[in-house]
RNA sequence: UGGGGCGUCGUCAAGUGGUAAGACACGGGAUUUUGGUUCCCGCAUGCGGAGGUUCGAAUCCUCCCGCCCCAGCCA
């Protein structure tokens, strides 16, 4: 027995891990295990695509096996390196290597066009030189069958030649195409003679102006898997019905043999995950770009401050399957607050801040308050946080009529201030015109510093402040879903998934205080501001003169669902 | 109406003939200087439906129903 039977299965079982184990039992692959990521370089990474990073790359690791990045590039009107780049940012973020073997489909156009030439020769290719019109109506339809091309039976040599010139940039875009010979009444309408080669006289990001002819997925896909000896290739279930194409050009060739697999993408609530709306939020201005913090996209998480490990829990927790399916996104968020609970630094900040003068209080005495880091993490230690007469509480920590159960200020209530003391609301100060609570006036009990009563009475509510006199000013950004329908994709009559964009995702919030030890706020670090959520310093606005924090998820509320029921 | 897939709790998802895991959500309770965290408890006599085989069926058979994908010289 090795060592790979011994191990602890690294997750709960799935079909794909269920094949891979029988294919090492079976030694189908001499007990390899090689796996791919093949995105196309023609948009940002989303959390779709980390479902397929994290199959791909945890699996190998999983079974001691490699995992190679491939690019798709076979379609340079569509790629760009600005997305080659952002892509390997975020794999690497999510915590994946892939060592030396980073390589492109572009790689093997050689190889690719020796390949289609053996094709040829075999009297399995042939040139075609019906219009893309033509071809559409020579393919049939779901019900009925197609008929042959006229260009079907041209002799091998006629085609070696006029590939040749094809290659040469001898013939127009759409003039004419490379073909597989299969069978034009398959009811599979992929193994209806499919386009191997097509001629675009356009520069491609790597090999320049080397082809005016490119390959087709299907037939670079599969080639390509079995040049880098790829054991399973897992892909989305739409391939499905490109497995027989898949297979078909492998076994032609006589080359090494992967298998394909399919699983079913990876659905979520209140967001779209298509890079084609994706790319239209970013086009048409919806969103500030790829990495806007409310985008599903890896870029966007990271932003908003979420972590590598949160994407990966969750990536494993809601399991691989092929029925169609969509993730509740309070799943992600759960798994983003367990995470984020056991390693952010506590903090207390105000968002929208009441002024309370204590009027006891000495006028000019600052004390320096004991406070707990991370009550999970006892070795991240304590703080001091400085304490004054005048400091900002949360405005919905004070209700002039607070209702029931309400354990926060209220006139005459006691509550307690983290930390610190309990005070009691002795006035309530309102603008003149607009009858707004503009300012509270407070006692403080000096026998409760730290927050104990000696005498032993209990309090019902604590609240964060922060001293005016050492705050921090900062602008808070707090976000919520991008659609507000939960499924988006779902567009009724005469609408479109834009009709659903939620108009209140972002709110800026420019008057926020901070507790003093946040001047040294880091990018990349992040903090739960206590009662609130978590947040983190956005790495593109935020600047020392202009503190910018994005709020990556709220804290649950149990309160404010409480209220919102007796509402109803 | 051709072909390929898929239907197990509100949402994901195990289960592969021996009598329905788990997670999220939801509801209740305990602890708590975050209405946070943590901890208990509850949550499918039922597996799309109807028949059948069997001592026994989510698992096998038959028929039916529903949903998704495919007619790019996109991936």
């Amino acid at each position: 027995m090795n060592e790979k039977d011994t191990a602890p299965a690294a997750g709960p079982p799935h079909f794909i891990r269920n094949i891979i184990r029988e294919d090492l039992k079976t030694n189908k692959y001499g007990g390899r295990v090689h796996t791919r990521f093949p995105p196309e370089p023609n948009g940002y990474l989303h959390i779709g695509h980390a479902k397929s990073i994290c199959l791909n790359f945890g699996l190998a690791e999983e079974f001691g096996g490699l995992c190679n990045l491939r690019y798709d590039d076979t379609n340079p009107t569509k790629e760009e390196v600005e997305y080659v780049d952002a892509i390997e940012a975020d794999v690497r973020w999510l915590g994946f290597d892939w060592d030396d073997r980073k390589f492109y489909a572009s790689d093997y156009f050689d190889q690719l066009y020796q390949f289609a030439v053996q094709l040829i020769k075999k009297g399995k290719a042939y040139v075609c030189d019906l219009s893309p019109d033509d071809i559409r109506e020579y393919r049939g339809t779901l019900t009925q069958p197609g008929k042959n091309s006229p260009y079907r039976d041209r002799s091998v040599e006629e085609n070696l030649d006029l590939f040749e010139r094809m290659r040469a940039g001898k013939f127009a875009e759409g003039s004419r195409v490379l073909r597989a010979k299969i069978d034009m009444a398959a009811p599979n309408l992929n193994m209806r003679d499919p386009a191997i080669y097509r001629v675009k006289k356009v520069h491609h990001h790597r090999t320049g102006d080397k082809w005016c002819i490119y390959p087709m997925y299907d037939f670079a896909h599969g080639i390509s898997d079995s040049i880098e000896g790829i054991t399973h290739s897992i892909c989305t279930l739409e391939f499905e019905d490109h497995r027989p194409l898949y297979d078909w050009f492998l076994d032609q060739l006589e080359i090494y043999h992967p298998q394909q697999i399919e699983f079913a993408r990876l659905n979520l609530s209140y967001t779209v995950l298509s890079k084609r709306k994706l790319l239209q939020l970013v086009r048409e201005g919806r969103v500030s770009g790829w990495d806007d913090p409310r985008m599903p996209t890896l870029a966007g998480f990271r932003r908003r401050g979420y972590t590598p490990e949160a994407i990966r829990t969750f990536a494993e927790i809601i399991g691989v399957a092929k029925r169609d399916s969509v993730v509740d996104i309070a799943l992600l968020e759960h798994c983003l607050r367990e995470d984020l609970n056991k390693r952010a630094n506590r903090v207390m900040a105000v968002l929208r801040p009441l002024k309370v003068v204590i009027e006891n209080y000495p006028d000019d005495l600052v004390e320096e308050m004991d406070a707990i880091n991370n009550p999970e993490d006892p070795a991240q230690g304590k703080r001091k946080v400085p304490f004054s007469k005048t400091i900002y509480i949360e405005k919905d920590d004070f209700r002039e009529m607070p209702p029931r159960h309400y354990h926060r200020l209220a006139p005459g209530q006691e509550v307690r201030l983290r930390y610190a003391y309990f005070i009691t609301c002795t006035d309530v100060i309102k603008d003149k015109n607009s009858g707004e609570v503009v300012e509270l006036r407070c006692t403080y009990d000096p026998a409760s510093r730290g927050g104990w009563a000696p005498d032993g009475r209990k309090v019902k509510g604590t609240i964060h402040w922060v001293s005016v006199k050492h705050a921090v000013p900062a602008t808070v950004r707090l976000y919520d879903q991008l659609f507000s329908k939960d499924d988006p994709n779902d567009e009724e009559e005469g609408k479109t998934f834009l009709d659903y964009l939620n108009p209140n995702s972002l709110q800026e919030l420019k008057n926020c205080q901070l507790e003093a030890s946040l001047s040294k706020a880091k990018v990349g670090v992040p903090y739960q501001f206590e009662r609130l959520g978590y947040f983190c310093v956005d790495s593109i606005d935020s600047k020392p003169s202009d503190f910018i924090f994005n709020r990556t998820v709220a804290l649950r509320d149990t309160w404010a669902k409480i209220e919102k029921k007796t509402q109803d």
